[in-house]
DNA sequence: GGCTATAGTTCTAAAATAGAACTGTCAAAC
DNA sequence: GTTTGACAGTTCTATTTTAGAACTATAGCC
């Protein structure tokens, strides 16, 4: 597949995985959300190459995902810092942890929990139906095809 | 990064990255949902190479996200099917595509529209917290060290 | 026997990634 | 004023993954 073009594909998921879906990117955003900004701060704890690393903040750039901030005139030095549609992508990450956390356990417990400062609470993210707000199951969903395609091929 | 014992690390987000992180395994998943379940439908309507849609499907089944179910006794043939486990894997799939509808659509509007049976309306996603209800923001969410870790690095 | 359908496997070429070394700028230390 | 170190990359080669096409195997139908 030409994954250069992927994005044009008229399917919101194929443009959704154009831009973050490869390994190195999604742990890239991991670090972002947990205020990682700077590029030898993502380098050693992701332990990524640097070559890679330069790569995908450039493409996360590209993508209006992240912005390069100079926090530094003399030498020029940038940090990286969610955009509000890097931002946006938090329940992405957060449904991906939540899975982690109930299918691929260890005996130890979860590694971390979330709390959710307006109500005090730990939790776990759950997603529901704007509509109605019942939890969303796959089975309870019918999928049409919108104004931006034909047919409904996913 | 040693792929292979992502699925160890003390982060539950790399344990779900080291089974779902990668584009094709993604794309499967977005056949899986709209019902697709036999190799060679999922192959034509990917164009992902057979020897790649084989080791995905293969790798896809070891981790107990598919089931390969007996269809055919002679010749042998199988289809792939959702476990509960791959079921579960709802809300990333349906992050991703709000996320792509939300910030990648073009002029034409969105490609999918989905609607909710249980109230029969066209929705989209949203994240709540378990314990209050609210939509989640990452700026709203502090994280603490789980009982799998020691101290709070993702 | 020859054709088709299905579900793969095998092969080579091209692309992506790993791993390490190198570059350039500047500040602070000696 | 030379050296050291921090930071943010770039460049290079070796290895691994993926793409693309051809091939194999089983069985039903004509």
């Amino acid at each position: 597949m030409k994954w250069d073009t992927l994005d044009e594909e008229q399917c919101s998921l194929s443009r959704t995985i154009a831009v973050v879906g490869d390994r190195w990117t999604l742990l890239i955003l991991r670090e972002c959300f947990l205020r990682v900004r700077r590029f030898e701060a993502f380098q050693s704890s992701l332990q990524i190459t640097r070559h890679l690393l330069s790569e995908r903040l450039k493409k996360l750039v590209r993508s209006g995902i992240l912005r390069r901030v100079p926090y530094s005139d003399a030498p020029k030095r940038y940090e990286y810092i969610l955009t509000q549609k890097g931002l946006d992508l938090y329940p992405i990450i957060m449904a991906m942890v939540h899975w982690g956390d109930t299918h691929m356990g260890d005996e130890r417990g979860r590694p971390l929990l979330h709390e959710h400062k307006s109500c005090g609470k730990l939790f776990d993210p759950v997603m529901v139906c704007s509509e109605c707000g019942e939890p969303l199951h796959a089975k309870q969903v019918h999928v049409h095809a919108g104004p931006g395609r034909k047919e409904a091929v996913g």
